[in-house]
DNA sequence: CTTAGATAGTGTAAATATGACAAAAAGTAG
DNA sequence: CTACTTTTTGTCATATTTACACTATCTAAG
């Protein structure tokens, strides 16, 4: 029986353990995804903590005792960028012993997607924070490295099988931003023509009727997303041919 | 200023924190997974810990202070069915507070699917550990339906993407018995011949040039599982038919 | 040995989805 | 009105999916 510690179902030592060695502090680091200049860019903050000192950390903090974890990522979200209501969703946590120098922290991550543009600068830590293209992130703080790289991973998946992509244009978006986007999280090239036969097959499309204004050429036709589950049989896997 | 602690940059803050009001208690609840009697299980528990005795629960531990939470999760299953090298895997993290009557307690789930004939019973806890049908599980202790409903539902949709339903199934497997859990797993009724096509274009199976034995009609041939990572571009998705 | 009973195993044709491919249309700038 | 840039659109060959029913193989009973 050294394998498991039955004792706790018995609910003394159940007391006893929750008030001693398996006490840790509980954190969310949100991996705030945004699209801009053709790059997928990732909101991160210098770190200032020793002994990562200068290396970049994701936007986390601790829970607080009366909040759950959905309201915490939504908290740190807001203060950050001023957002509300925008794409948040628990990816997974992350509690080596040892990931953080302060003692055990268990970290959930959540991963956000939001239109760049939405974004207010509330940088009250003087200009810390900034948008980071995500290949082009050097050094992170914590293992925030190892989050990011599974966040990102998670968003890849996710982003074949569910319409998100949207969420991180403007309201107004084009047909070739949608492509755009999509070829460079997915670092793949598509077909123009198949991509766009896919997705008005998927019914999430809504010409609004409106154009680009101000560009030298032809000017694109403006959609917007419309939320529309009809058709979500085979997700979007198939916009991808290599 | 008041919607977020930014504080938490600060280190002596941050040590402050992590020493009072942020700190909960970590565990780990296993969704164990078996298929029998054409039916999907899983493997509960009678609680004994007020509030919740005699209601079901999921099978959890506290993590310990130097395990990190998949060793914890293979602990736990290790002592509860005697297996090791197990298909596991972390689900999400439930941390709402209240969640547990006695303190903060966040949670990690975790899903595991067996060969239930490989299980062992160590029912150290006298008959307490019983495999439940999932559509048949009554109360449960603490947010466990709440996790099971989720872990279920994860389970459903990843089973359409990955060859995981051997994971449940006996080394040696019939066609049937494989198109019979993905009907069950997913309450779907499937086309044999459609079924056979789309798993042997995976070349995933095994012909092991065996048959069943005992059966007082035709016997069916046994299959096993080959990792053949080649042809997973659409997933099973496609299994489908209604 | 023959037959009945039970379940396993197999093929094909029609519809749909995919992948590869290029020319015409719509605007701006000079 | 011409040159330039970028958007938009269709078709055909191939692959995949769906719908559907009969034959093969074994046991058991007579």
């Amino acid at each position: 029986m050294s394998e498991a510690n039955f004792k706790t179902e018995n609910i003394n030592t159940w007391i006893t353990e929750l008030n001693t060695e398996a006490k840790a502090a509980i954190s969310v680091d949100c991996v705030i995804f945004g699209y801009e200049d053709n790059q997928l860019k990732v909101l991160l903050i210098e770190c200032n903590m020793p002994p990562f000192e200068g290396k970049l950390s994701l936007l986390g903090d601790l829970v607080k005792s009366n909040e759950n974890l959905d309201e915490a990522a939504a908290r740190i979200l807001k203060a950050r960028t001023g957002l509300n209501n925008v794409y948040l969703e628990q990816v997974r946590a992350f509690g080596d012993p040892g990931r953080h120098p302060l003692g055990r922290v268990i970290s959930m991550s959540y991963v956000s997607l939001i239109k760049i543009q939405d974004y207010e600068v509330l940088d009250i830590d003087q200009k810390r924070l900034k948008w980071f293209p995500v290949d082009q992130v050097e050094e992170m703080a914590f293992d925030h490295a190892k989050i990011l790289n599974v966040t990102l991973n998670w968003l890849q998946d996710r982003i074949k099988e569910r319409p998100i992509g949207f969420e991180l244009l403007p309201k107004k978006f084009t047909l070739i931003q949608l492509q755009n986007l999509y070829e460079i999280i997915l670092n793949v090239k598509l077909d123009k023509r198949n991509f766009r036969r896919k997705l008005s097959s998927l019914g999430v499309l809504k010409d609004i009727g409106e154009s680009q204004k101000d560009v030298a050429h032809r000017p694109a036709k403006l959609y917007s997303f419309a939320e529309n589950r009809s058709e979500q049989k085979n997700g979007l896997s198939s916009l991808i041919n290599f």
